[in-house]
DNA sequence: GATTAGCACTCTACCCTCGAGAGTGCTAAT
DNA sequence: ATTAGCACTCTCGAGGGTAGAGTGCTAATC
């Protein structure tokens, strides 16, 4: 429905919406000499697109902005996708390089990276399993009569609760009773249909309701489980300049809310899919700060076996090529990480 | 300095600031019949005050406003610091119950209560030992040539590391090599002085290099491991109204610039410390936007041992009384918690 | 028929003013 | 020592007026 010329202009002007965050006026594209006419016909041009409802005014006399729809069509068909230029992607593997002193977790550490990279809030979640298993199992004497359950899960998530023992126990008791529910279980999902309950000691039978109830609380709230990072970035931005708007964001945003304002399990799929505006699906959840911010949703690791969500959020107005693309490459990294690490 | 009814007018009028964050005028003061005199007398002691530097006015013809040294004397002087409420002490005992069940490590956990608790910003530093020990130590195959090296020191923390191997191992391999090493090293300090290297397997030797790596992080940066919590509190606060302030503090207190802004090592003692505004001795590193912030910390664990700091950040005009003596139970609370479950 | 120059029109952002209201400081009376 | 009274000061918000930016339209041009 577009003509060339007006598919340029709709470029033109978001690129420069993007850069500026003002309106754009048709003089200020004229001056950019990629296109060869004059204000006057970029403004009947752009009077066309407004009708057309990829443009909207602030209001009458202001220049234009673009709208939902008009960000849409530029990521579907105008902006060209560059691939993550050579010297971003190789500062994203070095930084990933510092998971060998893992501080944080990876998953925090790919936050960090991505919301670095890309001057937004990154979210990135773990990654989740279908059938969660445990790779091992460890009891930690603390003192007599308190013990230390360490669960490893794969992606090399670790688990901990504290048991209080009946009857004392030193460390060498409990790496041995470790050692047989290891042999026992591991491999099975969560020991549920595991080896006949009534061969365990009143010890082990303890040890073994622990880790049943950590593995229901990792099913339950397994995708939930996100990080977040960047806030910085975003409150940077002149779209946030106002102060309600501020607290609105974060209040959605602090913990707990995030997976409301971000539908995330809904959006991780095959590819890289982009949520702008008003087209959060969760949006009457999400609260209408959303309204006004894009999201880039990218899942890694493999579809049904182990997968996880990296995503940005950030302003409309935002750099959707470069975005993209980062979180495109830092997905493959990660799937390659999952498959590399573990199994 | 200051006449018994200059401290009951100073006392009235932080109370009545601190409630509605507006300068309070000589008649408001009036009417609450607390005080037996008319608004003229009030005008004539609040200029005596505001002379001894206790008060301040945003402007002629204000009402008056605590100054940093008005605060500072009434918490110290005036403030009758009231026992937490027994309802209030229970709630936070019951919230530590779900540490059995934890889905974060309990010094998050006590980050998320007291911010709740207190409606501010909560901060919370997981224990610091002078010389931190392991407790145990794990090895968990994850690929024929990688493994997962899991540390759990003491106060319950547990580290990670992933190791890529020389050669493949499997499972048992890996928990003989773990056993060795538990049993030549434990309670040795990160396995410096320990036995001789020469005994060593070259695979032994690569899983104490990551526990010294991983140590080293620990002993670096171990107290700045801080969990800051309830953000939402402090954004509504009318101080922040205007954004500025909103992004200064907010990028204060981003991962990482936490422990600049607030320089908890240094105030975490004995009993607990209140820093008034400017009176925050990291005031420059801190930035502008800690002249208008109080913090409250204390400090939990046994000194010498093994301890933390619990703290509290909000605006200068703050509940002192309730959030002292809040801080000062939890901090109770937690050093029972330390020493009950872990050595 | 498409493009463009010219121009009137509209709307915002900013500054200025001004009055109402709140609260003080001072003085004189109690 | 306290208080009533009053003049004074300062903020806050409303109103108004102007400069500037940018448009839409019309008529001229290619």
């Amino acid at each position: 429905m577009l003509t060339e010329r007006q598919s340029r202009i709709l470029a033109l002007v978001i690129s420069d919406y993007v850069e500026t965050a003002v309106p754009v006026a048709s003089q200020s594209l004229g001056r950019n000499d990629q296109i060869g006419v004059s204000p006057a016909t970029i403004r009947n041009e752009m009077a066309e697109l407004e009708a057309q409802g990829y443009l909207g005014q602030p209001h009458t006399s202001a220049g234009r902005v673009p709208t939902d729809k008009g960000y849409r069509f530029y990521v579907e068909r105008l902006m060209r996708e560059e691939a993550l230029p050579w010297e971003a992607q190789q500062t994203i593997r070095d930084q990933f390089q510092q998971i060998e002193s893992a501080q944080q977790t990876w998953v925090h550490l790919a936050a960090s990276i991505l919301a670095q990279a890309v001057e937004n809030v990154a979210v990135v979640t773990a990654p989740h399993t279908a059938a969660c298993r445990i790779k091992h199992l460890e009891l930690v004497s603390l003192q007599d009569h308190t013990a230390l359950l360490v669960l490893v899960l794969d992606q090399g998530r670790l688990k901990q609760q504290i048991l209080r023992l009946a009857a004392p126990r030193n460390q060498d008791e409990l790496s041995a009773v470790a050692a047989r529910l290891n042999h026992l279980f591991i491999g099975s999902s969560a020991g549920r249909a595991a080896a006949p309950e009534a061969e365990l000691t009143q010890l082990e039978r303890q040890v073994m309701d622990g880790v049943a109830e950590i593995m229901r609380a990792v099913d339950e709230g397994g995708f939930d489980e996100a990080y977040l990072e960047g806030l910085r970035h975003i409150l940077g931005q002149p779209e946030f300049a106002s102060s309600d708007r501020v607290r609105d964001l974060l209040e959605l945003l602090d913990q707990g809310n995030l997976t409301r304002a971000i539908p995330l399990r809904a959006l991780a799929r095959e590819g890289v899919t982009v949520v702008i505006g008003a087209e959060n699906p969760g949006l009457a959840q999400a609260g209408e700060a959303m309204r006004e911010c894009s999201v880039v949703v990218g899942a890694y690791g493999a579809p049904g076996v182990a997968s996880g969500a990296v995503a940005v959020l950030g302003p409309m107005r935002m750099r959707y090529s470069r975005t993209i693309s980062t979180v495109r490459y830092l997905a493959t990294v990660m799937s390659e990480l999952l498959s590399e690490y573990y199994e």
